[in-house]
DNA sequence: AAATGCATGTAAGACGTTACATGATTTT
DNA sequence: AAAATCATGTAACGTCTTACATGCATTT
């Protein structure tokens, strides 16, 4: 065992490791495509920015949890990235862990909601209204990836299916509360 | 006008410093206090720390957007903070502005379905119940606020039944889809 | 007397985005 | 010829959590 190996038992993942470990194992092997696919595919639940992917992808190698070749296209530089046998472990011990999911929203347009009251009740409606645009775009962008995603593989067509239902959740809310302060605002 | 005060349309608020304004508008008076109601309310959607609380406290009244006066209660020190006409205007315009707003999920069960073909169908089933478990916890704690609640502002009890919503959309979901699976599981 | 709650605070480190730089290849 | 895409990378900065320390007051 090279001196760069870690006992895999004992790799604590970060988060974007996490997802690259997962990405990889999917079979995306560059930085730059694990971003565009993180963007197309999990951005609705989990980011990643490149100044997180590259410096965790050489990490992880570090670690002995991934290792990455050389592959230019023609003159421009590319490396390609695989699970090693305990990158492979590490990844399946993570989903396999029953601890504690760790699951954070940051919702401004709710903070606003809430802190509406020291405004006007137009104001108000038009704080959801923004909110329901919002979550409109997000929505008809998950729904168009709907009809690829139920040909692939079943885990991100699930979450795809959830994103879908939470999205529409918000926005069935917000009409609702538009309307019904509509409706007050007339009295 | 002192040295310390800021233009107040020039004044980026930090994230943080949004909540605390906020907070205060409502008449909120301590750090402590601000980290209790955002535990209490926000959380589910905007959560907020000590680590952060207490000197954006102090950068806020730099700024002279907040001020701060000694207030022990018997021996035990304490600090109560107010808007000032600056800070409250800061608020104001932060509420009104119809900047892009912010919206981040980070939830690591639906991260790990999502890559959930990596094990088997019995692990994708107990992953999914255990994202229940923890929205149904989350929705009986939002649930048991509401009576409480409805009595207060208007801004604060939209976003709990917002909340609510969300929290029911995704168990829903969770419900659905650990029947479909465990239907084709049998086959 | 001990435990809990009130109240403030900080240091260290983890985590993250943004903005920029570089250069090749492919498409328009 | 220009624009877009492929591909990698980093520096600076902003943000946040965790873990700890301190000490008084109130409740059990």
């Amino acid at each position: 065992m090279s001196s760069s190996d870690s006992d895999p038992a004992e790799v604590q993942l970060t988060p974007t490791g996490k997802v690259i470990l997962g990405m990889l194992g999917l079979g995306i092997s560059t930085g730059y495509d694990v971003k565009n696919f993180v963007d197309k595919t999990t951005r609705h639940f989990w980011a990643a920015s490149y100044g997180q992917i590259y410096p965790e992808l050489r990490r992880l190698e570090e670690q002995g949890l991934v290792s990455g070749r050389p592959e230019p296209t023609g003159g421009r530089a590319r490396t390609v990235y695989n699970l090693t046998d305990a990158g492979r472990s590490a990844l399946l011990r993570w989903l396999q862990s029953d601890a504690e999911t760790v699951n954070e929203a940051r919702d401004e347009g709710m903070l606003k909601l809430f802190f509406s009251d020291a405004g006007g009740p137009a104001e108000r409606i038009e704080n959801i209204r923004s909110m329901r645009a919002r979550d409109e775009r997000t929505l008809a962008q998950l729904r168009s990836l709907e009809p690829h995603a139920a040909a692939g593989p079943k885990g991100p067509y699930l979450t795809l299916q959830l994103g879908i239902a939470l999205h529409e959740a918000a926005v069935n809310w917000c009409e609702a509360a538009e309307r019904e302060l509509e409706k007050e605002e007339k009295e």
